[in-house]
RNA sequence: GCCCGAGUGGCGGAAUGGUAGACGCGGUAGAUUCAAAAUCUACUGUCGAGAGACGUGCCGGUUCGAGUCCGGCCUCGGGUACCA
């Protein structure tokens, strides 16, 4: 018997596909495409299970695809800029350029060997300057368009450093590196106008039907289209220029149960009352809680109380006080409200603290109106207006527009549609990232580069042994001539945020060595995608971003209008997470640094681990295990199969190593399999009926794997192919039929495990490749059974099981089950219920 | 805090509102072997001698019938705009 060696095996069916380009796009008009992708990895240096499980479930689709006759696109590239490069060339004193591509280098090394199906002749990096350089060049583009612009925004400032830090490297409000108390600072920076497309980007999700619901759900909250008022209270006490104060409210209907108004700590009006130091010291506080939403919301709710008064609308003789508060966010509205404390949980904390008034002016209908009070719980349910003059009675719907006409009359202010989503702010003060290529000029202002001039290519010779931007030091690269006017300028020395790259990488790959950002073409022929699939961590900001990036690429003749929407159909895979492990200092630890003793896990040198919670692998927290090890044990087709088992694509994993020897040893077994009937001789009589049985069982199997790779559900597929084995295993059919079994055994295994579908399609005399082959057709005469097996249930438990021919009529049915024993033993001479019947399912008798 | 998910045997998981636990791991017993590995066969949710009872995170509801639908919770995970 001749054994499997994957050592051998894999390789010879790598080059022999190579050989033959199988897996080369070439564009062919006549052909229907299919574009997949998997978002494309960040160059960590080591690939792990995650990417083995991503680029696997893309490589099943791919391959499916294929056998099924369409020109199949399925590239991959490289998300190449971005902060690691930095931290390593600051721990390790190496370039973040050298790093990167060392990294690529050895993850390419790694991927290879998967015998992924991909064109790797269109690989790219977004830190090649040919990709970058295009960027730049749509940059100018959009600028050209009116896309792009500049405003003040705040940024995470870490005092000691004198540098600006990402929300992850604040840890509990300080700086990772210096233990500095992080502020917030304004500074000058570059923005997208995303939030022109809010309603075009909310109403386009609609389309997006082969996308997760959950995925729309989130975008569209994110996006957080509302409908409100915006008005001006008169200003008590005020400093010049503030004699309103503009508000934004969704909840007009409570006017009359306001009883106080806030501001943020950033609004012109807080800033303006600073020449109080105790405002200035209150405003101070708040902008060290950090810029995230997160930090921002569950602070506790804090209130300076400035002193002024603004006027109720609806009556002159009523102020109300105006305080700085720490929930209330710049970015959002006007930066102003009213606080409403009956119907708001955060008002009604603030209220509670500040020991503020409290008038319920929504009533839940259950409730009697003069006894309805407010407890520590806002009310936020249905009801009608009270306590509120001439609102009293309507429904909160009513009331909203009665205010909204009457502040409107009154000309205070408009109803207004107001949407959460934010301008995206792409300026990022770092070295490994795309230039932005602009440049400010004494005479000229803020003006684009030349085309001709891209691309602005980082400079190579930078150190990192100061705490910032390399590029603001790097007198050599900014000082330049104004493309305008000629005269010495200076670049600007922000990057762009790495979520610029990845929002129009796919169309990059549908020609990847254009000297233009896209070729029409190719986009037209190669877009949308057809499938792209990645991780639900995505869901929100990088799908986002890459919606609206094909939209300004379609209005800077990039993308055809068809490819708006660039994503046809989403798959998020689950993450793969580990436990987490720190030893006493606090320091995390990688599971190889780590081992287990009885009732935990201790360090090398004998120090206690604390272990945390299964979470998402990544690098910062040092829980991610190599897949290389089950590669060189086993090879790519037992790494592959295993992570295509048993876990829904959907779902997380927890990463355990066991298993992945049951994987192999299923191989082993079907290879084993393959062998023997190639070398079995048939003796005697041929067994008919076995060898029907057999083909029946072949489509049947043809039939859960189909159905499986096109619901996204692998691991049903997979189970499908085990369970075919065993038939396959036990039939007493002649040679002729099982070969072609086995046939069908290698198609259908070809998506997953492609090498040993090859060697075991070669054993069985198939022509060609496999992954040249068609996909395998079910026969639906061959899923017909002649009778079926019924459950019996009394009063929706199950009692017994019939088997009665697959075509009995009803009242033959009844006659059956109601002469079955069981049945009568329970019934115990009473007439039944009821009867239901629902045919080839199940009998439902009713006592 | 807010938004979005997930929760089923010892473990990974399966189940158009219709036999809960397919398939795999692990376990037990047996065959083979001088012995072992490998392989093959059978059994394997819990309780119970058995009939049967109980079982899908918790509480309640709809239904002839609920893991699945509805309401209220709990726990865990993802996102929260400068991690990618």
């Amino acid at each position: 018997m001749s054994r499997y060696n994957a050592k051998v095996v894999e390789p010879k069916w790598q080059e022999a596909w190579d050989s033959a380009e199988v897996f080369k796009a070439i564009r062919d008009e006549a052909r229907e495409k299919y574009y997949v992708l998997e978002m494309f990895p960040y160059p960590s240096g080591r690939i792990h299970m995650g990417h083995v499980r991503n680029y696997t479930m893309g490589d099943v689709v791919a391959r499916y695809k294929s056998a099924q006759g369409f020109n199949v696109l399925h590239p991959m590239g490289w998300d190449a800029f971005g902060m690691p490069a930095e931290n390593a060339a600051m721990q390790n004193n190496v370039h973040p350029g050298d790093w990167t591509y060392q990294n690529i280098a050895d993850m390419r090394g790694q991927l290879k060997p998967m015998g992924l199906s991909i064109d790797w002749s269109r690989e790219f990096a977004t830190c090649d300057s040919e990709y970058y350089g295009q960027q730049q060049a749509m940059f100018i583009d959009m600028m050209g368009k009116d896309l792009v612009y500049r405003k003040n925004a705040m940024v995470n400032w870490d005092p000691v450093d004198m540098t600006v830090l990402a929300n992850e490297q604040v840890e509990g409000g300080r700086g990772w590196r210096s233990g500095a108390l992080v502020e917030r600072k304004e500074l000058t920076q570059w923005f997208f106008k995303i939030s022109e497309f809010s309603e075009e980007l909310l109403t386009a999700l609609d389309g997006l039907s082969e996308w997760p619901e959950k995925v729309r759900t989130m975008q569209k909250n994110w996006i957080g289209k509302s409908q409100g008022l915006q008005f001006n209270f008169k200003t008590i006490g005020a400093p010049e220029g503030f004699e309103e104060l503009e508000v934004y409210t969704t909840r007009p209907d409570t006017l009359f149960g306001a009883s106080f108004a806030a501001i943020s700590c950033d609004h012109p009006l807080a800033k303006a009352l600073e020449a109080n130091p105790d405002i200035a010291a209150f405003n101070q506080e708040c902008r060290k809680l950090g810029a995230t939403e997160e930090a921002l919301e569950t602070a506790e709710k804090k209130g300076y109380d400035t002193g002024l008064k603004v006027v109720h609308p609806f009556e002159a003789g009523w102020e109300l006080p105006v305080y700085i508060a720490n929930f209330v966010l710049m970015g959002y509205g006007t930066g102003a409200i009213f606080g409403c404390p009956a119907h708001d949980q955060r008002d009604l904390d603030f209220a509670r603290k500040y020991d503020l008034v409290v008038t319920p002016v929504v009533c839940d209908e259950a409730q009697n109106p003069d006894t309805f009070s407010i407890g520590n719980e806002a009310y936020l349910g249905a009801g009608h207006i009270i306590n509120s003059r001439f609102l009293d009675g309507l429904s909160i719907e009513g009331a909203k527009s009665e205010v909204n006409k009457r502040i409107a009359a009154m000309g205070l202010g408009e109803a207004k549609t107001n949407y959460r989503l934010r301008d995206w702010g792409v300026s990022r003060q770092r070295y490994w990232g795309c230039p932005i290529p602009v440049v400010h000029c004494d005479t000229c202002g803020v003006v684009p580069e030349k085309k001709e001039n891209l691309p602005i290519e980082l400079p190579k010779d930078v150190t990192f042994d100061r705490p910032g931007n390399p590029l603001d030091r790097h007198n050599i690269w900014r000082n330049c001539d104004c493309p305008s006017c000629g005269k010495p300028a200076q670049r600007e020395t922000d990057t762009m945020d790495t979520f610029v790259d990845s929002s129009w990488y796919y169309a990059r790959f549908t020609n990847a060595q254009a000297a233009t950002p896209t070729v029409s073409a190719d986009v037209d022929y190669w877009m949308n995608v057809d499938q792209y699939i990645g991780g639900v961590e995505h869901a929100i900001l990088h799908l986002l971003y890459s919606r609206f990036f094909a939209r300004a690429m379609n209005l800077t003749g990039h993308l055809p209008k068809a490819a708006t929407e660039p994503f046809n159909a989403l798959f998020t895979q689950g993450m793969v997470c580990h436990e987490t492990y720190k030893d006493p200092d606090g320091n995390w630890l990688t599971p190889y640094e780590v081992k287990p003793v009885a009732g935990g896990y201790e360090t090398d040198i004998g120090q206690p681990v604390e272990v945390g919670p299964s979470i998402k692998m990544s690098k910062s927290k040092k829980n991610v295990v190599d897949p290389d090890d089950i590669i060189d044990q086993y090879g790519a087709d037992t790494a592959r199969w295993f992570v295509m088992s048993d876990s829904p694509p959907e779902r997380d994993v927890e990463w355990t190593a066991s298993g992945a020897d049951a994987a192999w040893k299923h191989l082993q077994r079907v290879w084993r399999l393959a062998d023997e009937i190639a070398q079995s001789v048939d003796a005697g009589e041929i067994d008919a009926k076995a060898a029907l049985a057999l083909q029946k069982a072949t489509h049947r199997a043809i039939e859960i794997v189909t159905d499986g790779i096109e619901g996204f559900a692998f691991n049903k597929s997979v189970a499908g192919l085990y369970q075919f084995t065993n038939t396959l295993a036990k039939s007493k059919a002649d040679k002729a039929t099982k070969i072609e079994a086995m046939k069908v055994m290698a198609q259908m295994m070809q998506p997953m495990t492609p090498h040993l579908a090859e060697e075991i399609w070669a054993t069985m005399g198939g022509t060609g490749l496999v992954a040249q082959a068609a996909w395998p057709q079910v026969d639906p005469a061959m899923l017909v059974d002649d009778t079926v097996t019924l459950p019996i249930q009394v009063n929706g438990k199950r009692r017994d099981e019939i088997e009665v021919s697959a075509d009995i009529s009803k009242e033959e049915l009844e006659k059956i089950v109601m002469a079955n024993e069981t049945v009568q033993r329970i019934l115990d001479g009473n007439a039944p219920k009821k009867l239901i019947i629902v045919p080839g399912r199940i009998v439902n008798v009713v006592v």
